[in-house]
DNA sequence: TATTGAATATTTAAAAGAATTAGTCAAATA
DNA sequence: TATTTGACTAATTCTTTTAAATATTCAATA
């Protein structure tokens, strides 16, 4: 009986939410923001263009929605493959490549945000500081976790992490813009970063080292 | 005599390169490349735009020669204010200061560079490039002293040089693109990307410590 | 060889129009 | 009442055109 409910019930409105959202996400990792049109995302779904403005105010508002939808996954992700470890180095090491692992899967949806220097509307910058925000807070408790087990030595938590994320994150851009042309580095050029990246990790640990 | 020939001598083809060098830099410096015609470099020297041609090629051709003429400066000012220190983390404090003096003070010059992502210019590749191998020789020369002196620990100066560079440079990128709006930080901001190079190159430098 | 005025070639800027796409709404459905 | 849609409007992007600004060339000259 139950079961013929379900068949016949129409989709919950949350469920319909999350197709859209599935729906947008394919769109825009494959081909961006820009060239990806609502009433794409609609016929995917052979849903009616209308029917995604019921359930996200605009476009912007859509982008957002599936951006912060991937980092909550690429989060969920990294704190399950941080379980296990308990070395500060190692998990500054995984964390390194959850990341570019999803930049590269996602590279097309991120680079929109990426690239909008000038003015981000008000809801993406949320969710990038937001994002921002939650890496801060992983590398803030690494480093607590690393002072308590007695191998680092770290006066400001706050500070040095962000200084480390900023390293981190400006050796990405600064190679990207070196290797030039399109912001689009192949694979090659994303693992070369990568292991910039962890040596330079290395390095600052051991900066921190007691 | 001598005095008098020289009076009466036009002024060497040298000297009037310079001026025109010392002309094209103080419009590049106030008003950014693209903003600086030739016409105006040619009046300000009451010399004939046509003149500019026969010294140098094209607008391009001049833009770099500045560049490249700015930043011997540069590097010639560094080198004389480096030579009394010894220690590797004060060397290191020197040159960052002094970059950001000289980014200060030219920074509409060097914009243009900045942001020229795409489609670099032949040569203008080249002063950038030229460029970076002197600050990599450079770092490379202060660790290899500081090597010496019993102080740091290396094993490839060559990619230990570069990772900190990257990291500098990095950092400034991306703090840039944080204050976001524009790319003119002001006197503040430079100020504050100038107090995080310093303290994170200062753990890099204990991080490569005995 | 160094210099110029005048002519030409390119690049940028602005305007106008067409085409695409975002976003709205009253009516329909269930 | 909560969803859904087709048809409509508004905003944005893309093209094309034209004019203006600017880079670049060159024959002539000192």
């Amino acid at each position: 009986m139950n079961k013929l409910i379900l068949l016949i019930m129409p989709k919950s409105a949350d469920e319909k939410r999350i197709k859209i959202l599935e729906s947008a996400k394919r769109r825009f990792a494959h081909y961006g923001m820009s060239k990806t049109t609502m009433a794409e995302i609609a016929k995917d779904l052979s849903f009616s263009k209308a029917l995604l403005y019921y359930y996200f105010p605009d476009k912007n508002s859509l982008y957002c929605a599936v951006l912060d939808y991937v980092i909550t996954e690429q989060e969920e992700d990294i704190l399950e493959v941080l379980k296990p470890v308990k070395n500060t180095e190692q998990a500054v090491m995984i964390i390194l490549e959850k990341r570019m692992e999803y930049i590269k899967k996602y590279y097309n949806l991120f680079e929109y945000t990426f690239n909008a220097s000038k003015d981000v509307p008000e809801d993406l910058g949320k969710v990038i500081i937001c994002s921002f925000e939650q890496q801060h807070l992983q590398i803030i408790s690494i480093l607590k976790n690393g002072v308590k087990c007695g191998e680092l030595i770290i006066d400001d938590y706050d500070e040095t992490a962000r200084l480390l994320l900023f390293s981190l994150m400006g050796m990405r851009m600064i190679v990207i813009k070196d290797i030039k042309h399109s912001f689009f580095p192949t694979k090659e050029e994303f693992d070369a970063i990568l292991e910039m990246q962890k040596k330079m990790a290395k390095i600052f640990i051991k900066g921190l080292s007691v």
